[in-house]
DNA sequence: TGAATATATGAGCATATATTCATATGAGAA
DNA sequence: TTCTCATATGAATATATGCTCATATATTCA
């Protein structure tokens, strides 16, 4: 028994029809994993180069580096490059607050 | 070339370095998918039973349900049975807070 | 009871993801 | 140049994910 006002009501709801959803999907889907989550809350606090994320994580450097690629491409994170050293740091508040709010919900 | 405080500052920045980080990041990835991001979006707007979802997606019931579960399992919606239906809503006004923050970064 | 409707569940499949390993690039030091 | 250090990249692999299909459960109505 569908509730034809409802799914149109619902349907106005979901923004644009178009790529707005996909591209926050992804910009989630950036902040769904462990690894990468890790790597932002460490960069809240401070900027750091490749070597000391993987010192801190306890991971090999190659691993830290494909997920630093992913927060390239999603535009959370921004790089630095400095002599042989490669510094991350959070590409601007946004970033650290969505983290933070986010982190606010799993306490509740 | 390691930063040792660097790396011990960093450490203390991950919360606790227990199960949080990664329930958090269920939560994200709960939300890192177009299909539930839509659901979200529609259920912020009003409740809705399955097969309204279904419609309004022009997907498959059990596509659908399969999602709802996930998101059920994620705590950001419930479900109220009644009689054949099952109405889903979020489960709270923080769920939509999130939803919404994100989405406004996707604008800058 | 049985039929119809609404939803849930499990298997199967195609694709995506996270890590490791090996190798490549690139900058500074010898 | 050659060597080393820091990072990046590509292939390979194991696991996870999202959907479809078929089937199961549950509620209402005849």
């Amino acid at each position: 028994m569908i509730h034809p006002e409802t799914v149109k009501a619902a349907r106005s709801a979901v923004p644009d029809d178009g790529d707005r959803v996909v591209v926050l999907a992804r910009l989630f889907k950036a902040y769904g994993d462990p690894t990468r989550l890790k790597i932002l809350f460490m960069l809240a606090a401070s900027e750091m180069c490749v070597c000391d994320i993987a010192a801190a994580l306890g991971m090999q450097h190659s691993a830290v580096s494909h997920q630093l690629t992913v927060l390239l491409r999603s535009r959370l994170v921004r790089q630095k490059k400095q002599g042989k050293a490669v510094y991350y740091s959070l590409s601007g508040k946004h970033v650290k607050a969505l983290l933070f709010q986010g982190f606010d919900l799993t306490g509740i």
